[in-house]
DNA sequence: TAAAATATTTAGGTTAGACTAAATTTATTT
DNA sequence: AAATAAATTTAGTCTAACCTAAATATTTTA
């Protein structure tokens, strides 16, 4: 490997990972917006990416950039070290949920491989963030994730809420309101097909949930 | 104030206030070998930052630099980020004295204020970082210092080691292996006035201590 | 006090990573 | 299939912070 990237470039990595992670390209356009600089700046770094050695990124003019594997091992360093720190920065100094992923943001990219392994070790090396994302490896793989959307489940069927994947916070506070936080067991008993609404129960609550909000919630589901 | 200042600009600061914290000028040559750059880059930077608005530096041609007001209150707050790091890390994660300096050295510039509170707060507001170093006051001050050298105290004069000024590590572990270390009580049970060496009981061991060490250590003598 | 040594500054150059404006390519409409 | 719109790239600037080499100032030594 080489010497460590630059902030901007591990920023640019981690983008391009989260934009490719379901497939295709990330386009020039996508990463100006998430990294809020305009696209004539995105060219010319994933044009240097391209061309570093080893490559960082797969770029084709006009088609956007993928990851190479080295690309994607700096990548996941980054996203671990961003998702460990939310764990660390929650469970010892009581961050709450939203001002968490603010700090870990600049964190990641300065803490050391020692300080890396000393989080991990003290939490029990997680899989899973408080959100729920999953927490790349110390090897630098993804781990898999058995998790589905609850809107998938049908009546009788029961599991674990591993990930909420709320955009606004406030559909986070609502369903934190309902008990629905990552690490809760539920069960689903009910189901209505004409608006696909499910009745869950999470301890002693119930509640009906719409399909915009089932569809945000990933459940591993009990074998039975 | 202004925006934050850059990570660079920090450590300018930081290290003039270590250079001028017994007065005197910080000179462009001592500035240029800590910060391992090249004197002509530091001239180019102590002119910045000395017409800067807010000044942060007073600077004469061929004299130096000391820090204004402005530049203080920004050295200060990146050595109170420092010194609290330095005693969370070894608390909560078990760096040892000398891991813990490298870590904190990056960290200091991306803390949030926010954390710098947490843990301060999580550390009950502690006056000396591990190494017994003083830490800034959180409104940008620092606490005066009651200690004085071991050389300066005479049999049957007791006291609290504050902090070992060791420049080497070896020294450090020598006194660590002798129980000499800050938070220690320590009284000084003989003295040769031809030598200047003093005897010391911590606890129930004693040691005889040359010059060389005995200025080096710093106790806030009991009052009787 | 002049010569030598040391310290400092000036001048000009480099790199990283952003920017704007203009040019070009690709996609979408009519 | 041309016209328009949207996305992307090129070309040239800018700033921060470093560098080297040469010039100048200060301090030390003989």
């Amino acid at each position: 490997m080489q010497q460590s990237l630059t902030i901007s470039i591990q920023d640019y990595l981690k983008n391009i990972y989260e934009l490719t992670e379901n497939g295709g390209n990330a386009s020039t356009n996508d990463l100006a917006k998430r990294l809020n600089i305009k696209p004539a700046s995105v060219t010319g770094m994933v044009q240097k990416l391209a061309s570093s050695k080893p490559a960082l990124v797969e770029y084709q003019k006009h088609q956007g950039v993928t990851l190479t594997k080295e690309g994607r091992k700096a990548a996941l360093e980054v996203i671990r070290h961003h998702r460990l720190l939310e764990a660390w920065l929650m469970q010892t100094l009581g961050y709450s949920w939203d001002a968490v992923h603010e700090e870990a943001e600049r964190l990641e990219h300065v803490i050391s491989e020692d300080f890396e392994r000393r989080i991990a070790a003290a939490m029990g090396h997680p899989v899973r963030d408080p959100h729920g994302e999953l927490i790349p490896t110390a090897d630098l793989r993804m781990p898999l994730d058995y998790s589905k959307p609850l809107s998938a489940l049908r009546p009788t069927q029961g599991g674990t809420i591993q990930r909420v994947n709320a955009a606004d916070a406030e559909m986070l506070r609502h369903l934190e309101g309902l008990g629905l936080v990552p690490g809760v067991k539920i069960e689903v008993i009910d189901y209505s097909p004409y608006d696909h609404n499910l009745t869950v129960r999470a301890g002693k609550k119930s509640a009906v949930l719409g399909l915009n909000v089932t569809g945000k919630i990933f459940i591993e589901v009990d074998r039975t």
